[in-house]
RNA sequence: GGGUGCAUAGCUCAGUGGUAGAGCGCCGCCCUUACAAGGCGGAUGUCGGCGGUUCGAACCCGUCUGCACCCACCA
């Protein structure tokens, strides 16, 4: 506990008069921050002795601001990060920003296209400079947000996966894959994107359900014919053979002849492969190599021509009527000469299937025999696949395991070359004389006559799959690499498992000795609106978290979010709900106003037990109970478990019943009031600890008021320090029942819940003689006056009310209400009898479910007797 | 086609064998001295359907229906 040796001068509010009666949380989040940064409270010391606790952010991408999914991220890595700082680990929350490659790129090539003109117009020099400046414009926009958050991020850490050193780190890495074997540059078919003008790996195409037309062309003359059927009309130019199943007896006479194709001059043979399904179509399939990934490995096998009939535009070359048409243009065209030619045996049929998508901006996938550089994964593969295989790294939650392996264990090479401008230049050379140098980072670049660099860059996702590392200064041997790495989790969405988390695995195993990046993975849902779905600009029900902080605060978004957040699965947020954690962040501003105007104080040891009454021990038992519980659900990253457990115990047990029988026992003043002042002071600092992680704003705001400490960021993390009282929770159970049931009786009376009513309270042999007050008070319940007479007597819990209700009483309403009551009473007692007449179910339910069903059958006895005395009693 | 989940109150979701829960929403009363961004009281469910296991099933097993997502392929 804090010992003030000095006046809490330093508290925000020396009095607590100066407080508000309401939380305004724009009057405390900037200037809380900035003090927090200030004071290098976030910063990482790398020469710290204290254990390290190290968490990277996931780079956000430099294409924008903030959406509510990267508040959701932040308030995770924040929470678990402002918890470990207060249980003294030296606590790295890396921060940083990605280059976003391809994604960056196309936000600022339509930037430029507002000013009609293209990235062409520029140049490479000019148009990457040009990036440059919306990459400061759109971090500072980020960073902003961040503090907004309130992210306790290392400021002086913050890197750029494009900085000098990140890419040295790029470099690096390159040329050691690159000498190792594990890459190479082949000509391979790929996934275009004729927009973009870029290849791209697998992952970045989007497969959809689109509507095409298939439609039935006749190849051959006579008896060497076949018909074919097809999508993609007009990659026939390029097709280079007929493929069928080696066992389809139907064209069997066809396989190794050469029929004539339409439209050309050229004949095609007709080959046997066991790719092709009998079954679908008329089971002869038309192939292209140079423009589709299954005819290109059917043109492989038998040795196939490729012919590219498209440009990287997707318009066709080949010259003749169709020369310069795009590919939907050409595939009418193509379609109608083939009709003149009596060609067409089966006209247009609509035809679902699913087609590829650059994943950037939608157009449709063009594949595309190119030279590229590509990752041999293999062996990457394996020890990222090896790692969690043998339990060295654990992903929450575990569902998401088959996912990571499925894919890892298939895993086709990764094709790294983009043909962009912004992004990391391959670091290979070529020669005069068809040399190929790559080089290090280490390294001088050829100078001499006709040497050039290689055009392309490197797909982004090839330096953040670094970040851990690069971050911390790698291929330096920095103390911060020593220090922080390997990180101690690594907390994203299941969306970035394969693009992000798979390859920093890989990446890292590699570059760091086998140690993996993290130890564990915590893939956390995507944000959606209230009713579940999907946020979209489109759709409209995106949210810009911004707005929410400005009308509700940070603290409110945060644990919105936090509540929200079941593991693995999606996170439905509505303003509604952040209206609901605002309000929360008001009572705990209010309830600590009230601690203050009634002189709660931390000051001093904790009362012995012997000293401290019955609510003082509950609440106190409650607590360390809580601290336990919150440990547990934040070591299991069980986020909506952990913020639903304090939301109930800080509203429900401490602000509600606590502060209410507190009332009484400070009015009462004396030694119990002395000590009760001292409980609530503990309670409260506990509490506001505990809720610091998720709502460090308020927390502060009212921990420093309370305490005259420094700082709950860092202050220790609560500890359970054991005790526990089962009789004192028991006690404060039985008296919130009792007083519920009165005030119930009463709300059924249509008294005023602030009516005061003359009325005798008998506790004796209840065990609750001591609360006799406070219940009073919490019932309304006057001194029963000279004139006093009793017109309904309540025996609840073995107490027994007698209130004088001249006037007010209302026989019938308690008449209803005790029959309804006796009817669920009678209900009740029936089920359990016959449950205890079970003889099975007595063998055997376990002895606490049997005493359970005991002593609910002795209640509902109880309660019939009761609320028989009780009708009776009624006029 | 392969895989992983999900189906519980009006909405969004907790709840892995022992009396169905939360937040929001809804109804009634109240500015009761920390808080109306509040307080008190209340209503609301054939736990998707059908079988099975069990003394006992929202929970375990089978099956059906509907939905979501991931992967592969689609001439």
């Amino acid at each position: 506990m804090t010992e003030n040796t000095q006046p809490p001068a330093s508290g925000p509010h020396s009095t607590p008069a100066d407080l508000p009666t309401q939380y305004t949380p724009a009057d405390v989040e900037g200037k809380l921050y900035e003090r927090w940064v200030d004071r290098g409270w976030f910063r990482a010391d790398a020469k710290s002795d204290k254990e390290p606790y190290t968490v990277v952010i996931p780079p956000p991408n430099v294409t924008g601001s903030l959406h509510v999914g990267h508040a959701f991220e932040h308030t995770l890595i924040d929470a678990l990060t402002r918890r470990k700082r207060m249980q003294g680990y030296e606590t790295l929350w890396q921060p940083g920003m990605d280059h976003a490659g391809i994604a960056t790129q196309n936000v600022v090539e339509r930037e430029l296209a507002k000013e009609g003109l293209s990235r062409h117009d520029l140049g490479r020099e000019a148009f990457v400079e040009r990036v440059w400046r919306w990459k400061d414009e759109s971090g500072g926009q980020i960073s902003g947000q961040m503090r907004r958050l309130g992210d306790g991020v290392d400021w002086d850490r913050e890197r750029f996966t494009m900085d000098e050193g990140l890419s040295q780190a790029v470099q690096t890495i390159f040329k050691r894959l690159y000498d190792d074997g594990l890459i190479y540059r082949a000509e391979r078919i790929i996934n275009w994107c004729p927009r973009c003008l870029t290849a791209l790996s697998d992952i970045e195409v989007e497969y959809q359900e689109d509507e095409g037309e298939l439609v039935s062309i006749r190849y051959g003359d006579g008896e060497d014919s076949l018909v074919v059927a097809t999508t993609r009309a007009e990659t026939m130019l390029g097709d280079t053979a007929v493929a069928v199943h080696p066992d389809d007896a139907r064209y069997r006479h066809l396989v190794g002849r050469r029929i004539a194709l339409p439209l050309t001059d050229r004949t095609i043979p007709v080959v046997a492969d066991a790719h092709v399904d009998p079954e679908f179509g008329t089971g002869a399939v038309k192939v292209t190599p140079a423009h589709d990934p299954n005819d290109f490995e059917i043109g492989r096998r038998h040795d196939l021509p490729q012919i590219t009939v498209m440009d990287e535009r997707a318009v066709i070359t080949v010259h003749g009527p169709f020369l310069g048409l795009d590919r939907l243009e050409a595939r009418s065209a193509v379609v109608a000469a083939l009709r003149a030619e009596g060609r067409i045996v089966a006209e247009k049929r609509p035809y679902t299937h699913s087609v590829g998508h650059c994943s950037r901006c939608k157009t449709t996938i063009e594949p595309r025999v190119s030279l590229q550089w590509w990752v041999k994964v293999g062996p990457l593969a394996k020890a990222a696949g090896d790692a969690v295989r043998d339990g060295q790294v654990t992903i929450h939650p575990k569902e998401m395991t088959s996912r990571y392996f499925d894919w890892v264990d298939n895993l086709h090479d990764w094709c790294i070359s983009r043909q962009l401008w912004w992004g990391h230049r391959i670091p290979v050379w070529y020669g005069p004389d068809g040399e190929v140098r790559c080089v290090g980072a280490d390294e001088e670049p050829p100078t001499g006559e006709g040497w050039h660099q290689d055009t392309d860059v490197l797909d982004t996702w090839f330096s953040s799959a670094l970040w851990p590392f690069s971050t911390l200064g790698w291929p330096e041997q920095t103390e911060s690499v020593e220090k922080f790495y390997p990180n101690s989790v690594l907390v994203t969405g299941y969306d970035i498992l394969f693009f992000w988390v798979a390859r920093m695995m890989m990446f890292g195993l590699y570059a760091m000795d086998g140690t993996p990046p993290f130890h564990t993975i915590v893939l956390h849902g995507m944000v959606r609106d209230q009713f579940g779905k999907k946020m979209s600009k489109s759709f409209g029900n995106s949210v810009d978290p911004l707005v929410w902080m400005d009308a509700y605060g940070s603290d409110a978004v945060r644990f919105t979010l936090a509540r929200g957040a079941n593991p693995g699965v999606d996170v439905p947020v509505g303003e509604d709900w952040v209206q609901a954690s605002r309000n929360f962040a008001n009572k705990v501003w209010n309830a600590t106003r009230f601690a203050l105007l009634n002189g709660a104080t931390v000051t001093g040891p904790l009362p012995d037990a012997a000293e401290l009454g019955p609510a003082d021990r509950w609440i106190l038992s409650r607590l360390n109970a809580v601290v336990a519980e919150v440990d547990g659900y934040f070591e299991d990253y069980q986020f909506a478990k952990l913020s639903d457990a304090l939301f109930h115990f800080a509203w429900d047990e401490v602000f509600d019943w606590y502060v209410e029988l507190s009332k009484t026992t400070f009015a009462a003043g004396g030694r119990a009031a002395e000590v009760s002042r001292r409980v609530f002071g503990e309670v409260l600092d506990v509490t506001l600890r505990l809720l610091h992680p998720l709502m460090p704003f308020v927390t502060e705001e009212m921990w420093t008021s309370l305490t005259g400490g420094e700082s709950v960021v860092v202050t220790d993390w609560p500890t359970d320090s054991g005790f526990r009282d089962r009789a004192a929770e028991d006690e404060l159970a039985a008296v919130r029942k009792l007083v519920t049931e009165v005030r119930r009786f009463r709300a059924d009376q249509g008294l005023q819940p602030g009516q005061r009513v003359p009325a005798t309270l008998d506790l004796s042999g209840t065990g609750l003689e001591a609360h006799e007050e406070a219940m009073r008070a919490l019932l309304r319940l006057q001194a029963p006056g000279e004139s006093f007479e009793a017109t309904a007597t309540l025996p609840v819990g073995g107490a027994t009310v007698a209130l004088d209700l001249h006037g007010v009483i209302d026989f019938e309403a308690e008449r209803r209400r005790l029959t309804k009551d006796l009817a669920t009473a009678e209900k009740e007692l029936a089920q359990t009898t016959a449950k205890l007449g079970n003889e099975a179910f007595l063998a055997k339910a376990p002895d606490h479910v049997v005493d359970k069903i005991r002593g609910r059958r002795a209640a509902a006895e109880a309660d019939i007797a009761r609320i028989g005395t009780q009708l009776a009693q009624l006029p």
